[in-house]
DNA sequence: TACTCATGAGCAA
DNA sequence: TGCTCCTGAGTAG
Protein backbone atom coordinates (compact mmCIF):
# COMPACT_ATOMS: atom_id res chain seq x y z
CA UNK A 1 0.00 0.00 0.00
CA UNK A 2 2.32 2.50 -0.87
CA UNK A 3 1.23 6.19 0.18
CA UNK A 4 3.84 7.87 2.61
CA UNK A 5 2.83 5.97 5.83
CA UNK A 6 4.18 2.68 4.12
CA UNK A 7 7.48 3.90 2.91
CA UNK A 8 7.98 5.20 6.40
CA UNK A 9 7.32 1.82 7.64
CA UNK A 10 9.85 0.60 4.76
CA UNK A 11 12.52 2.86 6.03
CA UNK A 12 12.07 2.08 9.58
CA UNK A 13 12.59 -1.64 8.71
CA UNK A 14 15.14 -1.56 6.56
CA UNK A 15 17.16 0.26 9.14
CA UNK A 16 16.06 -2.43 11.85
CA UNK A 17 17.29 -4.81 9.44
CA UNK A 18 20.52 -3.38 8.18
CA UNK A 19 21.94 -0.26 9.96
CA UNK A 20 25.97 -0.33 9.96
CA UNK A 21 26.00 -3.17 8.30
CA UNK A 22 27.94 -4.40 4.56
CA UNK A 23 24.84 -5.56 3.08
CA UNK A 24 25.10 -8.15 0.30
CA UNK A 25 23.30 -6.61 -3.12
CA UNK A 26 22.07 -8.44 -5.81
CA UNK A 27 19.31 -8.56 -8.47
CA UNK A 28 17.71 -11.88 -9.11
CA UNK A 29 15.83 -10.31 -12.23
CA UNK A 30 18.52 -8.29 -13.56
CA UNK A 31 17.26 -5.46 -13.97
CA UNK A 32 18.75 -3.45 -11.23
CA UNK A 33 22.39 -3.41 -12.91
CA UNK A 34 23.54 -1.15 -10.20
CA UNK A 35 23.35 -3.55 -7.85
CA UNK A 36 27.09 -4.91 -8.22
CA UNK A 37 28.36 -1.09 -7.44
CA UNK A 38 26.15 -1.30 -3.99
CA UNK A 39 27.37 -4.44 -2.95
CA UNK A 40 29.54 -4.91 0.35
CA UNK A 41 28.62 -1.32 1.15
CA UNK A 42 27.95 -0.49 4.91
CA UNK A 43 24.07 0.92 5.13
CA UNK A 44 24.10 4.13 7.00
CA UNK A 45 20.17 5.81 7.04
CA UNK A 46 16.98 5.28 5.45
CA UNK A 47 15.21 8.92 4.30
CA UNK A 48 11.59 8.32 3.52
CA UNK A 49 9.85 11.72 2.00
CA UNK A 50 6.26 11.09 0.67
CA UNK A 51 6.32 7.74 -1.54
CA UNK A 52 10.06 8.12 -2.22
CA UNK A 53 12.92 6.24 -0.23
CA UNK A 54 16.38 6.97 -0.44
CA UNK A 55 18.74 4.05 1.00
CA UNK A 56 22.39 6.19 1.99
CA UNK A 57 25.19 3.84 1.52
CA UNK A 58 28.97 5.00 2.04
CA UNK A 59 29.30 5.72 -0.87
CA UNK A 60 26.16 5.97 -2.96
CA UNK A 61 22.50 6.78 -3.02
CA UNK A 62 19.63 4.53 -4.04
CA UNK A 63 16.48 5.92 -4.88
CA UNK A 64 13.73 3.53 -4.47
CA UNK A 65 10.03 4.58 -5.73
CA UNK A 66 7.44 1.55 -5.57
CA UNK A 67 4.54 2.93 -7.80
CA UNK A 68 1.15 1.07 -7.50
CA UNK A 69 2.49 -1.92 -7.86
CA UNK A 70 5.95 -2.36 -5.91
CA UNK A 71 6.64 -3.99 -2.76
CA UNK A 72 9.19 -4.88 -0.39
CA UNK A 73 9.18 -7.99 1.63
CA UNK A 74 11.31 -8.92 4.61
CA UNK A 75 12.76 -12.84 5.89
CA UNK A 76 14.55 -13.58 8.56
CA UNK A 77 16.55 -17.02 9.19
CA UNK A 78 18.16 -19.14 6.40
CA UNK A 79 17.64 -17.54 3.15
CA UNK A 80 15.21 -18.47 0.62
CA UNK A 81 15.61 -18.27 -2.81
CA UNK A 82 13.97 -15.60 -4.26
CA UNK A 83 10.28 -16.48 -5.51
CA UNK A 84 9.11 -13.93 -9.08
CA UNK A 85 10.54 -11.59 -10.15
CA UNK A 86 12.58 -10.18 -7.60
CA UNK A 87 14.44 -6.70 -8.45
CA UNK A 88 16.62 -6.39 -5.69
CA UNK A 89 17.79 -8.56 -2.92
CA UNK A 90 19.49 -6.68 0.00
CA UNK A 91 20.66 -9.12 2.84
CA UNK A 92 22.98 -10.07 5.58
CA UNK A 93 23.65 -12.93 7.46
CA UNK A 94 20.15 -14.23 8.63
CA UNK A 95 18.08 -11.34 7.09
CA UNK A 96 16.63 -10.15 3.75
CA UNK A 97 14.81 -7.26 2.07
CA UNK A 98 13.28 -8.41 -1.40
CA UNK A 99 12.23 -5.32 -3.85
CA UNK A 100 9.97 -6.18 -6.02
CA UNK A 101 7.79 -3.98 -9.10
CA UNK A 102 9.21 -0.59 -8.47
CA UNK A 103 8.74 1.81 -10.63
CA UNK A 104 12.36 3.12 -9.58
CA UNK A 105 15.19 1.45 -8.28
CA UNK A 106 18.30 3.27 -8.76
CA UNK A 107 21.47 5.00 -7.79
CA UNK A 108 21.55 8.52 -8.06
CA UNK A 109 24.08 11.02 -7.27
CA UNK A 110 24.06 13.60 -4.84
CA UNK A 111 22.87 16.70 -6.65
CA UNK A 112 19.91 15.08 -8.32
CA UNK A 113 19.10 13.50 -4.61
CA UNK A 114 18.74 17.28 -3.87
CA UNK A 115 16.66 18.11 -6.38
CA UNK A 116 14.16 15.73 -6.12
CA UNK A 117 13.72 16.26 -2.28
CA UNK A 118 13.25 20.19 -3.45
CA UNK A 119 10.91 19.47 -5.80
CA UNK A 120 8.76 17.12 -3.25
CA UNK A 121 6.31 18.98 -1.14
CA UNK A 122 6.37 18.88 2.21
CA UNK A 123 5.86 15.32 4.26
CA UNK A 124 3.30 15.09 7.18
CA UNK A 125 5.08 12.93 8.47
CA UNK A 126 8.62 14.96 8.96
CA UNK A 127 8.70 16.72 12.50
CA UNK A 128 7.30 20.18 12.33
CA UNK A 129 7.58 21.53 15.49
CA UNK A 130 8.33 25.30 14.22
CA UNK A 131 4.99 24.84 11.80
CA UNK A 132 7.26 25.48 8.60
CA UNK A 133 5.93 22.83 6.44
CA UNK A 134 2.69 23.62 7.63
CA UNK A 135 2.48 27.00 6.29
CA UNK A 136 4.94 25.86 2.93
CA UNK A 137 1.71 23.39 2.28
CA UNK A 138 -0.54 25.93 2.53
CA UNK A 139 1.79 28.30 0.85
CA UNK A 140 1.83 25.90 -2.55
CA UNK A 141 -2.00 24.76 -2.18
CA UNK A 142 -3.13 28.85 -2.23
CA UNK A 143 -1.08 29.70 -4.76
CA UNK A 144 -2.87 27.45 -7.66
CA UNK A 145 -6.57 27.31 -8.88
CA UNK A 146 -5.80 23.67 -9.56
CA UNK A 147 -8.77 21.90 -7.64
CA UNK A 148 -7.80 20.91 -4.11
CA UNK A 149 -8.88 17.36 -5.45
CA UNK A 150 -6.03 17.20 -7.52
CA UNK A 151 -3.13 19.11 -5.30
CA UNK A 152 -3.45 16.37 -2.50
CA UNK A 153 -2.40 14.16 -5.00
CA UNK A 154 0.62 16.43 -6.14
CA UNK A 155 3.83 15.73 -4.89
CA UNK A 156 5.32 18.88 -5.50
CA UNK A 157 2.06 20.10 -3.00
CA UNK A 158 2.32 17.74 -0.27
CA UNK A 159 4.25 14.43 -0.52
CA UNK A 160 2.69 11.14 0.59
CA UNK A 161 -0.53 11.72 0.13
CA UNK A 162 -2.65 9.14 -2.58
CA UNK A 163 -5.37 8.29 -4.03
CA UNK A 164 -6.78 6.60 -0.52
CA UNK A 165 -6.30 9.25 1.44
CA UNK A 166 -6.82 12.40 -0.88
CA UNK A 167 -10.87 11.08 -0.81
CA UNK A 168 -11.01 10.53 2.87
CA UNK A 169 -9.31 13.51 3.92
CA UNK A 170 -11.10 15.74 2.04
CA UNK A 171 -14.65 13.94 3.44
CA UNK A 172 -13.36 14.46 6.81
CA UNK A 173 -12.76 18.41 5.65
CA UNK A 174 -16.16 18.90 4.17
CA UNK A 175 -14.66 20.03 1.50
CA UNK A 176 -15.80 19.78 -2.48
CA UNK A 177 -12.59 18.30 -3.79
CA UNK A 178 -13.78 20.19 -6.99
CA UNK A 179 -12.83 23.55 -4.97
CA UNK A 180 -10.14 25.70 -6.73
CA UNK A 181 -6.78 25.62 -4.24
CA UNK A 182 -6.21 29.16 -4.14
CA UNK A 183 -10.58 29.41 -2.69
CA UNK A 184 -9.79 27.57 -0.08
CA UNK A 185 -9.76 28.97 3.02
CA UNK A 186 -5.96 29.25 4.82
CA UNK A 187 -7.37 27.40 8.07
CA UNK A 188 -8.94 24.64 6.27
CA UNK A 189 -5.61 24.25 4.78
CA UNK A 190 -4.18 23.77 7.39
CA UNK A 191 -6.85 21.38 9.15
CA UNK A 192 -6.42 19.16 5.83
CA UNK A 193 -2.55 19.47 6.49
CA UNK A 194 -3.01 18.94 10.33
CA UNK A 195 -5.45 15.95 9.44
CA UNK A 196 -2.88 14.66 6.73
CA UNK A 197 -0.61 14.26 10.01
CA UNK A 198 -2.98 12.55 12.27
CA UNK A 199 -3.88 9.84 9.43
CA UNK A 200 -0.56 9.23 8.10
CA UNK A 201 0.92 8.78 11.43
CA UNK A 202 -1.30 6.68 12.33
CA UNK A 203 -0.85 4.44 9.48
CA UNK A 204 2.48 4.02 10.42
CA UNK A 205 1.87 2.91 13.54
CA UNK A 206 -1.10 0.59 12.36
CA UNK A 207 0.43 -0.34 8.57
CA UNK A 208 -3.28 0.51 7.50
CA UNK A 209 -5.24 3.59 6.27
CA UNK A 210 -7.86 3.70 9.14
CA UNK A 211 -9.99 7.11 8.18
CA UNK A 212 -13.00 6.58 10.11
CA UNK A 213 -13.30 7.61 14.09
CA UNK A 214 -13.70 4.65 16.66
CA UNK A 215 -12.35 2.46 14.14
CA UNK A 216 -8.77 2.98 14.97
CA UNK A 217 -7.66 -0.72 14.62
CA UNK A 218 -6.19 -2.97 12.36
CA UNK A 219 -8.75 -5.64 12.82
CA UNK A 220 -11.76 -3.34 11.24
CA UNK A 221 -12.47 -5.00 8.12
CA UNK A 222 -11.68 -3.70 4.87
CA UNK A 223 -15.38 -3.09 3.78
CA UNK A 224 -15.67 -0.92 6.75
CA UNK A 225 -12.24 1.43 6.95
CA UNK A 226 -13.50 4.43 4.32
CA UNK A 227 -16.06 7.06 4.52
CA UNK A 228 -16.00 7.53 0.81
CA UNK A 229 -13.45 5.34 -1.04
CA UNK A 230 -13.99 2.94 -3.19
CA UNK A 231 -17.63 3.07 -2.23
CA UNK A 232 -19.11 4.82 -5.39
CA UNK A 233 -23.05 4.43 -5.46
CA UNK A 234 -23.13 2.96 -1.71
CA UNK A 235 -25.19 5.07 1.25
CA UNK A 236 -22.75 7.42 2.70
CA UNK A 237 -22.30 6.71 6.70
CA UNK A 238 -22.61 10.60 7.54
CA UNK A 239 -25.78 11.51 5.14
CA UNK A 240 -27.38 8.31 3.52
CA UNK A 241 -26.99 9.80 -0.02
CA UNK A 242 -25.17 8.12 -2.48
CA UNK A 243 -21.72 8.35 -2.61
CA UNK A 244 -20.14 9.53 -6.49
CA UNK A 245 -17.37 9.08 -8.24
CA UNK A 246 -15.81 10.80 -11.31
CA UNK A 247 -12.27 10.67 -13.01
CA UNK A 248 -9.74 13.35 -11.76
CA UNK A 249 -6.75 13.70 -13.27
CA UNK A 250 -6.59 10.28 -14.48
CA UNK A 251 -7.41 8.75 -11.74
CA UNK A 252 -10.84 8.01 -9.84
CA UNK A 253 -12.02 10.42 -7.26
CA UNK A 254 -14.08 9.64 -4.42
CA UNK A 255 -16.72 11.96 -2.71
CA UNK A 256 -20.13 12.55 -1.30
CA UNK A 257 -21.51 15.29 -2.98
CA UNK A 258 -23.98 16.03 -0.20
CA UNK A 259 -21.59 16.28 2.54
CA UNK A 260 -18.75 17.98 0.61
CA UNK A 261 -19.95 21.43 -0.60
C1' DT B 1 -7.09 -20.12 -16.93
C1' DA B 2 -7.87 -15.62 -18.59
C1' DC B 3 -9.03 -11.25 -17.67
C1' DT B 4 -9.41 -6.90 -14.93
C1' DC B 5 -7.93 -3.74 -11.77
C1' DA B 6 -4.88 -1.17 -8.53
C1' DT B 7 -2.76 2.84 -3.13
C1' DG B 8 1.76 6.08 -9.26
C1' DA B 9 3.89 8.93 -12.31
C1' DG B 10 6.65 10.21 -16.55
C1' DC B 11 6.09 11.28 -21.23
C1' DA B 12 4.31 12.55 -25.97
C1' DA B 13 0.97 14.82 -28.42
C1' DT C 1 -5.56 13.29 -22.13
C1' DG C 2 -4.02 8.94 -23.18
C1' DC C 3 -0.27 5.67 -23.30
C1' DT C 4 3.19 3.17 -21.03
C1' DC C 5 5.79 0.70 -17.54
C1' DC C 6 5.76 -2.78 -13.76
C1' DT C 7 3.49 -7.05 -10.71
C1' DG C 8 0.17 -9.57 -8.22
C1' DA C 9 -4.51 -10.11 -6.20
C1' DG C 10 -9.09 -10.91 -7.09
C1' DT C 11 -12.76 -12.55 -9.97
C1' DA C 12 -15.45 -14.52 -13.82
C1' DG C 13 -16.25 -18.48 -16.32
Amino acid sequence: MPEGHSVKRSANKFEEFFLNEPVKVTSPQGRFTDSKILSGQKFVFAQPKGKQLFLHFEESIVQIHLGIYGKWSYQNGEPKEPVGQVRARFQVENRLADLRGPTICSLIDADTHQSILQRLGPDPLWDDSDNKLREEFIARASAKKVPIGQLLMDQGVISGIGNVFRAEILFRANLSPFTPGNLVPNEVLGAIWDDSVDLLALGVRTSVMLTRENFQKVSVPKDERYWVYKREGMACRQCGNPVSIAMMAARKLYWCGFCQK
